[in-house]
DNA sequence: GACGGCTCCAAA
DNA sequence: AACTTTTGGAGCCGTC
């Protein structure tokens, strides 16, 4: 493996180093910023992993001059990764006192299309010794538990890191005069001074007459809630969700008016005009920005919530279309693999896991499978779920000992590790103190409960880390290889001019494509989530099957 | 006027 | 229909 590093140097320089793969320097270049770009498409060639500080400072502007890069080792992640997992703890790299490269040193990701106006790269590295914490991270993976697994969760989550950088900069197509339309349809037509929509005041109105209440303002949740107990409505809440279980006349125009409020506020011009441009939203994804190891987006696009509602106005361009591939059922399937359960490896062998687990006699309906399944994954205390947890225990006995396992140990305060080897932070200061207090002589009942109740929630969060953790692992692996084998079928054309990943959300992928390469997509978009299923979980007999449309726009697709 | 906590809602 | 997990953002409201 050849790997070459970049370092911002003095002034306006880039030091560009050769390494071997424990880090030893085999050759040192001195570069102008301006030579960069050049330099890296030239080097490409050899196909070496880049080693830099972050992503996020340096491919920005190489993209911006049309270059890509097939691989790169992303410090500050691989970083974070090494630090807290349990495959690595006895190295040095986890055992050091807290440095420049841990959380207090992070500094947002950079704004880089600001910076791109006036700069090719960044012009002061982050931290310090990127050769030295590269070294470091090679004797700690060398050193490893398993460093396959570990070397395979850091090639991943680095070229997750890539991936976020190249949709940001192709970019979502985005019909801005079919989101007006919408926008127009539900609300009325934009005002122009700032007021209320026409649509949304009416609305309001009928709120008003329905309470009796000329000057209520709904979006107050104390006013509403006043306002409804004087009409002589019990709600304890203003959830649209409570507020559905209520038979009264004002209801339903309640519900209207917070649904219509939540559009303009959420996605309405004011969204539009922030983040669209050129007929493209560009999601700010930020990888490793959940500690379960998914993806979280910032920026005020919000990416990753992006409402079904406003689908119809991502539209392939002329001439194009968009693949749209969802992994369904995926944390269930996660589950199955992980835990080895074969019985329940054999229902995700199916197309709908739920309905073979109907079959296999363990719960009466759908329905049920569905809601004993999420509440397995997420620890469900009450309700139907949990009372179905008996039923799922005893179909299911490996697959629903694991997830136990790992909720008694989050109870005890200690760590849960993915597939790959992500292993969950422990909890802060103040649940440790309340466990040892509760313990302690002095105890009174309800510091007893109320450590009680904080283990139990740390548990919860324990058992859904390594379900949710484990299915982001697959989703890095099947972007990876997809973006990979993209690349590897469509030649040397700029990445816009052919296929290109475009959104991601979780489980789901967007390829935006020319039409007629949409069927070779499909195929490529399922061979990948293949490739990943083998990736993690080797011959383990569990499929990951994908619902894939090939659609004009993305309202189209399920 | 800034800030933080709270409520509510969008996604998986 | 939610319950139970992880998030980001808007708006409200009390405090400084």
């Amino acid at each position: 493996m050849v790997y070459i590093a970049l370092n911002s140097g003095s002034d306006r320089s880039v030091v560009l180093s050769r390494l071997d793969d424990s880090g030893v320097v085999t050759e040192d270049q001195v570069l102008a910023r301006a030579e960069l770009s050049a330099v890296v498409a030239q080097l490409e060639s050899e196909r070496p992993r880049w080693v830099w500080d972050d992503t996020s400072r340096w491919y920005p502007p190489l993209l911006k001059a049309e270059v890509r890069v097939e691989r790169c080792v992303d410090l500050r992640l691989c970083h974070a990764i090494l630090r807290a997992s349990a495959l690595t703890a006895s190295s040095e790299l986890a055992t050091a006192a807290a440095g420049p490269w841990d959380h207090g040193a992070i500094e947002p990701a950079v704004a880089a299309d600001n910076a791109l106006f006036e700069v090719d790269v960044p012009i002061q590295s982050a931290r310090e010794d990127p050769l030295d914490e590269f070294r470091m991270q090679r004797r700690a993976i060398e050193s490893s538990i398993d460093p396959g697994r570990i070397g395979l969760l850091l090639a991943a989550e680095s070229a997750g890191a890539l991936v976020a950088a190249e949709i940001h900069y192709a970019g979502l197509p985005w019909r801005e005069d079919l989101h007006d339309e919408l926008l127009t349809r539900h609300l009325g037509p934009r005002p122009s001074n700032g007021e209320r929509p026409r649509l949304l005041a009416a609305a309001l109105e009928r709120v008003r007459a329905a309470l009796g209440a000329p000057e209520l303002n709904v979006d107050s949740p104390t006013e509403l809630l006043r306002a409804f107990a004087h009409a002589g409505i019990a709600a304890t809440s203003t959830r649209s969700w409570e507020l559905k279980k209520i038979d009264h006349p004002a209801i339903a125009p309640v519900l209207e008016y917070k649904k219509l409020s939540r559009l303009l506020s959420a996605n309405g011009w004011h969204w539009l005009d922030t983040n669209v441009h050129d007929g493209r939203f560009r999601p700010e994804y930020v990888p490793g920005g959940v500690v379960t190891g998914r993806w979280a987006s910032t920026g005020g696009g919000g990416a990753l919530q992006l409402p079904k509602q406003i689908r119809e106005a991502v539209v392939a361009d002329p001439g194009w279309k968009l693949v749209v591939a969802d992994a369904s059922q995926l944390e269930p399937r996660i589950l199955a693999a992980l835990s080895g359960d074969l019985a329940m490896a054999e229902a995700g062998r199916s197309g709908d896991m739920y309905a073979a687990i109907v079959a296999s006699g363990a719960v009466a309906s759908r329905d049920q499978a569905k809601v004993a399944m999420l509440g397995a994954m997420y620890g469900a205390t009450t309700g139907e779920s949990a009372r179905l947890m008996p039923k799922l225990t005893r179909a299911y006995p490996r697959a629903i000992a694991l997830v136990e396992a790992a909720a008694r140990a989050g109870e005890r305060g200690e760590i849960v590790t993915t597939r790959l080897g992500r292993s969950s932070p422990r909890p802060g200061e103040q649940w440790r103190a309340a466990q040892s207090d509760a313990y302690g002589e002095g105890a009174s009942d309800a510091e007893r409960t109320r450590a009680r109740t904080q283990a139990r929630g740390w548990g919860r969060f324990t058992r859904n880390f390594v379900v949710q953790g484990s299915a982001a692992e697959w989703a890095l692996c099947w972007m990876a290889t997809l973006r990979q084998s993209l690349r590897a079928s469509s030649g040397s054309a700029w990445l816009t001019r052919v296929p290109h990943l475009v959104f991601f959300m979780h489980d789901e992928l967007v390829i935006h494509c020319p039409a007629e390469a949409a069927q070779d997509v499909e195929r490529i978009a399922r061979e990948s989530a293949a490739t990943a299923g083998r990736l993690l979980f080797g011959a383990m007999p569990v499929e990951f099957p994908l619902s894939v449309a090939i659609v004009d726009d993305y309202s189209q697709a399920k």
